[in-house]
DNA sequence: TTCGGGTCAGAGAGCGCTCTCTGGGGAGTG
DNA sequence: CACTCCCCAGAGAGCGCTCTCTGACCCGAA
């Protein structure tokens, strides 16, 4: 060894803040040699095991605080076999990641998960598919997944399930399966659109769908025929859209095509989501139809759409902030209990009246 | 040991899918073994290590697919000490969560992290505080964290990087300090704003600026001056809001009441966020005045209200993805090699022409 | 033949934690 | 007073991986 100069430190290191940048993290090593006792002990403290006795533990602590500790968990992952951290995985098909329901269902699962410790980790289903998921969680770097927007030729809800790994689904599974999955009751949504509809005197109403081989689609437009049907309605005007702003124009276009020089046509619509309104509202605008008082359309979804397009939108709302805390707390469930029987829950959607219908 | 009936397996094991479920995951141990070489040959073959006989490192491939193994990331972290997650971190006050901006950063990070195997964890400072975030950086659990949207009073910025943690800002911090940050030239987009309106024949310009205690409201307000001055126009209308809609709308108010029955005034607005010109734009509509022909409007953001909203907005685009990937890249590099000496990016805004100007 | 040097596989020591098992010591009982 | 029982702290064995160090083996040069 040559004796040289040493920059930083090199005598009585200086006490204060300066010392703990690119120190060694302090071990549970560390703070039994302060306290005084063996690693289990501190261990037991860390961890709020009770049968530490009451002075001691508070020895325990008072090192704790005094060495800085801070748990490992990669280290506690290797032993526990649990990664503390859960996936929320979304179809990049670039439009779920700038849909704001994405915003909602992280600010729905984040407090439920945040507590128990665990981490949301956010992937999309983009680049090599679906077996970066799988493998993510084989590699034990998730306890389970909740996924979004799985549409039909999603192969990932099974390659999931049949390796037995913890799975929640937002929506209902396109093929019925045994998968736990959170929806909202899509049905009766158009239901209560419908009702709203006839209550404020609409006699002919019309709806633009979603893409029929969603369920999401295939429900609300179940519900809308159903409720017509309730309320002794003539038969009503039908054409399908696909969930995004144009094809809610071109829908809405086809609609009015049909419609007759004097109000023959219809006097009501639901829209089957609000972003398809955004773009029906400019072409019934357009066509010289007033919204409200000529048609009155109602959405679905309350999503931001919704309040910033004129006139603001009536809409059946989903409880997506709920919806995620339960998907967090069924998968969280599901990680700590594979061996329980899956549940599934479903919401009951509500109307939220504003100016166009 | 008492002899029992064993229900599943006992003897020779089916082969098939249904023997992978429940079974211990396979380990390095477990490969060498079938691969008749050591452990550190898998690992080797496993992280790509060039020294290793081709022949030898085809059957070590071999064995690691006919096992399935993959690796626990858990204990790799433990040696490398490396958690392979960057986090995201959210302020939450709810808004920047249902804000789209979060989706467009989101996907700017995700395609440079992902193919270094690297997660994504998300979390907002809401509970707990600050605390939080610094704890899953200490606990190992995040080798480093994007920031986004602080304010003047956030004591994040500080305590990252006086724990000297590897932190990327998304924004200029409030007080000049010495750490990385990714920023579009907010100046520079005003200026952009304002030449446009000059262009399309405003003489006299107003504005709607952001709170002014936030760097991007105190830039972007200082490019609009000095656009101003430098196109030689009289004193401009200067009102302050909040960079929220109803902030925008009551700016708007303040605007249009100073302004004289035949059109002195202004005619050219621009509104420092997409989300404030939606508020403004009915207050104009209201007070009679037509957007463009008396009005040209120009946001900043390109967000998605700008096409929601009615006329669409002509609007300053931040490249937002680009910006949120170079984020991703500077905290890796950081995370990488923390001796590196700090360095920032700014980024050029560009004009998005609509209807609104 | 001997020897130096280079290549590449194996041995083994951890990384920091959890958790079972062991055992000391005090209290309660016969 | 001896014995049992219980309570609670410590010892120590891993969890599955990485990485350094050792050493076997082969090749070419002396």
């Amino acid at each position: 060894m040559t004796p040289g100069v040493r920059f930083h430190g090199g005598g009585a290191a200086p006490p204060g803040i300066k010392a703990d940048v690119d120190r060694r993290p302090v071990t549970l090593e560390e703070v039994a040699r302060v306290a005084g006792v063996s690693r289990a002990t501190v261990s037991r403290v860390v961890n709020g095991v009770a049968t530490v006795d009451r002075e001691l533990r508070q020895v325990v602590e008072k090192a704790i605080s005094t060495t800085g500790y801070a748990p490992n968990r990669a280290a506690r992952s290797l032993v526990t076999r649990r990664a503390g951290a859960i996936g929320l995985v979304l179809p990049d098909e670039g439009r779920t990641l700038h849909d704001p329901y994405f915003g909602r269902v992280v600010s729905g699962v984040l407090p439920v998960i945040r507590p128990l410790g665990v981490q949301l980790v956010l992937t999309t289903t983009d680049p090599g598919g679906h077996q970066e998921v799988v493998d993510d969680v084989r590699q034990r770097r998730l306890d389970g997944v909740i996924l979004i927007h799985t549409h039909d030729a999603d192969p990932l809800p099974r390659l999931l399930t049949e390796s037995n790994l913890p799975v929640v689904l937002a929506a209902r599974p396109v093929r019925p399966m045994s998968i736990t999955y959170v929806d909202v009751d899509q049905a009766a949504g158009a239901g209560l659109a419908v009702d709203h509809l006839v209550a404020r005197g609409c006699r002919r109403v019309a709806t633009v769908t979603g893409p029929l081989e969603a369920p999401a689609g295939q429900d609300r437009l179940r519900g809308f025929r159903e409720a017509v049907a309730r309320h002794g309605l003539p038969e009503p005007l039908v054409v399908e859209g696909d969930f995004s702003r144009e094809g809610g124009a071109a829908a809405a276009r086809r609609l009015v095509a049909g419609r007759g020089p004097l109000g023959e046509g219809f006097d009501g619509l639901f829209v089957a989501s609000d972003l398809m309104a955004t773009g029906a509202l400019p072409v019934l605008r357009h066509r010289g139809l007033r919204v409200p008082e000529d048609v009155k359309v109602v959405g679905f979804d309350d999503s931001s759409p919704a309040v910033e397009c004129d006139p603001p939108l009536t809409t059946v709302r989903q409880p997506v902030e709920d919806m995620a805390a339960e998907m967090a707390r069924l998968l969280v469930e599901r990680v700590e209990r594979p061996d329980r029987p899956i549940s599934s829950v479903v919401f009951a959607p509500t109307l939220v009246v504003r100016q166009s219908g």
